[in-house]
DNA sequence: TCAAAAGTGTTCCGAATACACCCATGC
DNA sequence: GCATGGGTGTATTCGGAACACTTTTGA
C-alpha cells in the first residue's frame, strides 16, 4: 500500500513526505486516599533517561491509533482493559530529539487501587504520583498534561465522572471530595447532596462506614444504566430544546 | 535532527519508524442566506479525482501542525487570516491509498460572504455547499465532517457563536435562526431574546431593516470585548463554585 | 459530654418556560 | 384592512445558593 505513483502537486512522490514518526502519550488519572493521581513512568532509556514521563511510545506502521494506545499502555505499565480516549494532538516541529514525531494524547480515568502498574519495556519504574508532583516531565509532557487536565475539568462539567475513579462502594463525602479535587474548588455539602441525588445516579446501599470517630456515613454505588445513559446524553444545555 | 543513534527497545533505530504521512483536513463552516454552509473542493488529482473533499493536504516535515493547516487552506482556497482550531485526529490504517497517512482535523467558522474561495493547487473547484449536500466525500471525510459537526454543537452550548458567522449587522431573528440551524431545533422567540440580551453580548444599532413586508427589525452587532471574554470564560457550569 | 462529620429542612432569588398580546410595514 | 414577522410583558415553575439545624458515632 506504499506504492509511490501518486504525485503531490510539485511532482514529488507522496512517499517523500512519509518521514514522520507518530507516537501516543497516555494521561491516566487515578484516585486514592482522597488524592487525584497520575500514572507516570521513569524513563530507562534515552532520550530523557531518568526523567518522569507519561507512558507513551511510537506507533507501528500497521496499527490503528486507538489500538496503539492500548498496546503501549499495557506494554509499559501492565494496565489493560481500560477505556482510552483521544483528546489532542501535539505537532510542533522540535518535540522529539530523534526527528519529527507527532504525538497523539490519550486520557483515561481508573481506580488506581485496581491497577497496580508493573514496569516493563524501557520503563524503569511506574508509579501513581500525586498530581501536584507531576512536574518537569520529559519531552513536552508538561504541556500535554496541562491540556489533559483542561479536558478533565470540562468533562466533569458536562458528564458524570466518578464511576471510573471511586471504589465500588463510597460515601457522598468521597464523591464530593473527588469533584473538589478535580475542579480545585469547594462545594456546599447540602446542595451537593441534593444535586447529585436529584439525578437518579446513585444507588443507596444497606451498608455504612465502620470504625470512624463520628456518625458513620451511608455507602452508595453507581447506577450503571443511568450512568452510561448520562455519559452519552450529557448533563445540561444552555439553550432550551423545543420539539 | 534525524540522527539515528537512539534505539527503540527492540534495537531498531528510531528512523525505521519514521514512515508515516501526516495530513491536515479543514472543516470550514460558513453561513449565508439562512443556511449553514461548508467549504468543499472538487479534487483535480488522484486519488478520488472528481470527488468532493475537505480542503486538506500533506504536512511538510519542518512545519508545525497549526501552521500547516493555515498554509494548506490558503493554498487550496485562497482563504487566509482565519482562526483554525484542531478538533480530532483520524488514524485508522487504511484511510489513504498512498500509504499510512494520519490526518489531523481542523475546523473554523467564517462569514462565507467575506471569503470567496479561489481554487488552486490540485483543487479543481472550491465552493460553499449546503451542509445537507455534503455527502459521499473523498477518503474518510464523511466521518471527519460528522465529528466536526458534533464539536460545533458542543461549542454552541458552552461558548458564544455567531460573531464569526454573521455579517457585521444582523437581526435577532437571524441569530436565532443560526442557532436553530446548528442545533437542529426550534426556540421560543421571546425567551431566546431575553436570554441573549441578558448577557451583555449584543450592541443595538440605530439602524433597522429596509424593504421588508412587515415591521422592520432592529439591527445589532456583537460587543467584541464581551464576546471574547465569554469565549474564554464559557457560558455556564453544572456545579457551583465556592472559593 | 464533647468533637467531628453525617445528614435534613427552609428560605430566598433568579433563570427557564409558556404563553398572550401589541406593533410596524408593504400590499 | 390584513397578512407577516418584529417585539414586549407576565404568571408560573424550577433549580441554585445560603445557611441553620439535628443526628449519630467514638473517645
Amino acid at each position: 500500500m506504499t506504492e509511490n505513483y501518486f504525485l503531490s502537486e510539485n511532482n514529488i512522490p507522496y512517499r517523500e513526505f512519509f518521514h514522520f514518526g507518530l507516537s501516543v502519550d497516555c494521561v491516566i488519572f487515578g484516585y486514592q486516599n482522597g488524592q487525584l493521581k497520575l500514572l507516570l513512568i521513569k524513563r530507562g532509556a534515552d532520550p530523557f533517561k531518568g526523567r518522569l514521563a507519561l507512558p507513551g511510545d511510537l506507533v507501528s506502521i500497521d496499527e490503528a491509533l486507538d489500538d496503539s494506545a492500548t498496546r503501549i499502555l499495557k506494554h509499559l505499565t501492565g494496565i489493560d482493559n481500560i477505556f482510552l480516549e483521544q483528546f489532542q494532538t501535539f505537532g510542533s516541529v522540535v518535540r522529539h530529539p530523534a526527528g519529527r514525531v507527532v504525538s497523539v494524547g490519550y486520557f483515561s480515568l481508573v481506580k488506581s487501587e485496581n491497577y497496580l502498574p508493573i514496569a516493563s519495556g524501557w520503563a524503569e519504574t511506574v508509579d501513581w504520583v500525586n498530581i501536584s508532583e507531576a512536574q518537569e516531565l520529559a519531552f513536552d509532557h508538561d504541556e500535554i498534561l496541562a491540556e489533559a487536565i483542561k479536558t478533565l475539568k470540562r468533562k466533569v462539567q458536562t458528564e458524570p465522572v466518578g464511576f471510573e475513579l471511586l471504589p465500588e462502594k463510597f460515601t457522598l463525602a468521597e464523591l464530593q471530595n473527588l469533584y473538589e479535587q478535580i475542579l480545585g474548588s469547594k462545594f456546599d455539602k447540602p446542595n451537593f447532596r441534593k444535586k447529585i441525588m436529584g439525578i437518579n445516579l446513585l444507588t443507596p446501599l444497606e451498608e455504612i462506614q465502620e470504625n470512624v470517630a463520628h456518625r458513620p456515613a451511608k455507602l452508595y454505588s453507581f447506577n450503571k444504566e443511568e450512568y452510561s445513559r448520562l455519559k452519552k446524553k450529557g448533563l445540561g444545555s444552555i439553550f432550551q430544546n423545543i420539539e
